[in-house]
DNA sequence: GAGTGGTCTAGACCACTTT
DNA sequence: AAGTGGTCTAGACCACTCC
């Protein structure tokens, strides 16, 4: 036995999530069927889904069952998106621009992407807060894994819903990567501040439930009136 | 039994901690000792032991024990201090000024900061990176339970291993907000930028174990040839 | 060999939700 | 009443560390 049986139900779950076997708020078999199915006792099964809720992959309600975690645009909003106001409220971005383009993938955008892609998604979009352009967002996504979403636009706000329900991809965890810079000419047009202007650069690759970064993200942001809200521990 | 026996193992724990009883590093007494001490059984004591391995109060290691959690410069640079080369390399800061004043608090120090302090203490210190000044930090401290600190200068590099050893606060947790700024006359002296250049500021509350709000600290960082990294869940 | 945490089992009882 | 997760117990065996 190298590894320890929860283990043996971990993977068994995620792999059916993955495999869409389990879709997103679906409901889980209870402790007492999933440990008999796989032949492990309650406990050991009941283990494995506790470090499933623990890792976000599922949400667990006494007297209910186990469910596949699936993120609303609230939770979504919450988790990932970031700006605040200065007292802490959370702020609706409105979309105010949109361009989806494919196109081949850079160098770095090979290496990083799941699956070493040729070819990649460019998704475009200026969103505007409190009515003054403060957001550009530029995503890219390997071509293989988004087949066709370019002729879904016009795409939702929160993306990741959108990978989760037509692409099967729940998103948990990012990595980001925080820098100030000035403006430059197009970032100026586009948000309306003068060229060297202060401006929060956030580079992000997202990462789905099975470990595979899915998703590159640069988001420009205008701090003037907005915070950019973490958590570390 | 309003709550659950392992919370109140938990509580058993952490208030030792808070009360200097158990020092950090030090060893637990083991699951079967503690289940007996306070009256529950073992399985329980471990659950117990099991959720504060997970909050970061407690480090188990098989086959030697349990041990209260102590940050060493290493994972407290690792934890705390974000800012990274661009390929994500840990920087090692060099401190080049460091000046502590005690002085009455603000309004909104008094409101953030635990025990609603009268007085507060202020460090703040110029480091260097690679050469080059690139951060100024101002942390901000309750004096009442930091009393004496001024005359511990120089302070160690990372200080939140001083607030550990010596004022039995252990941080664990911190929420940021973070902007990019343009360099003021100050900033543009002490850092050897332009007026005007983007720099990031980040405000950080940090919480030690008992949850209580023990710092305040604001950073500036160039970041033209740094990043600041973070990991969203 | 003694002591520690790590895994696993089997079963009990409780609290909550749904029908 | 039936089914779910939440708590708790008692005990077994294993892997690891230290003496």
């Amino acid at each position: 036995m190298g590894q320890p049986l929860y283990q043996k139900v971990i993977d068994t779950i995620v792999a059916r999530i993955g495999a869409g076997e389990l879709l997103a708020g679906g409901m889980l078999p209870s402790e007492t069927q999933l440990a008999a199915e796989i032949g492990v006792s309650q406990g050991t099964a009941r283990k494995a889904l506790m470090m499933l809720e623990q890792h976000g992959i599922v949400r667990r309600e006494q007297g209910r069952g186990t469910f596949v975690t699936a993120r609303t645009p609230e939770s979504s909003l919450f988790n990932f998106f970031r700006l605040r106001e200065d007292d802490g409220t959370i702020i609706r971005p409105e979309l105010i621009e949109e361009k989806i383009i494919q196109r081949p993938a850079s160098d770095t955008e090979r290496k990083t992407l799941f699956e070493k892609p040729e070819s990649v998604y460019e998704i475009r979009r200026i969103r505007s807060l409190k009515g003054a352009a403060s957001t550009i967002e530029t995503a890219v996504l390997p071509a293989p894994l988004f087949a066709g979403i370019e002729r879904r636009a016009p795409l939702p706000s929160a993306l990741y819903i959108l990978y989760q329900q037509n692409y099967g991809c729940i998103v948990l965890r990012a990595d980001e990567s925080i820098k100030a810079i000035a403006a430059g000419p197009d970032e100026a047009r586009a948000l309306k501040v003068e060229e060297g202007a202060p401006l929060l650069r956030v580079e992000r690759l997202a990462y789905d439930i099975l470990g595979r970064p899915i998703e590159r993200r640069r988001s420009i942001y205008r701090t003037d009136q907005l915070n950019y809200k973490v958590t570390l521990d």
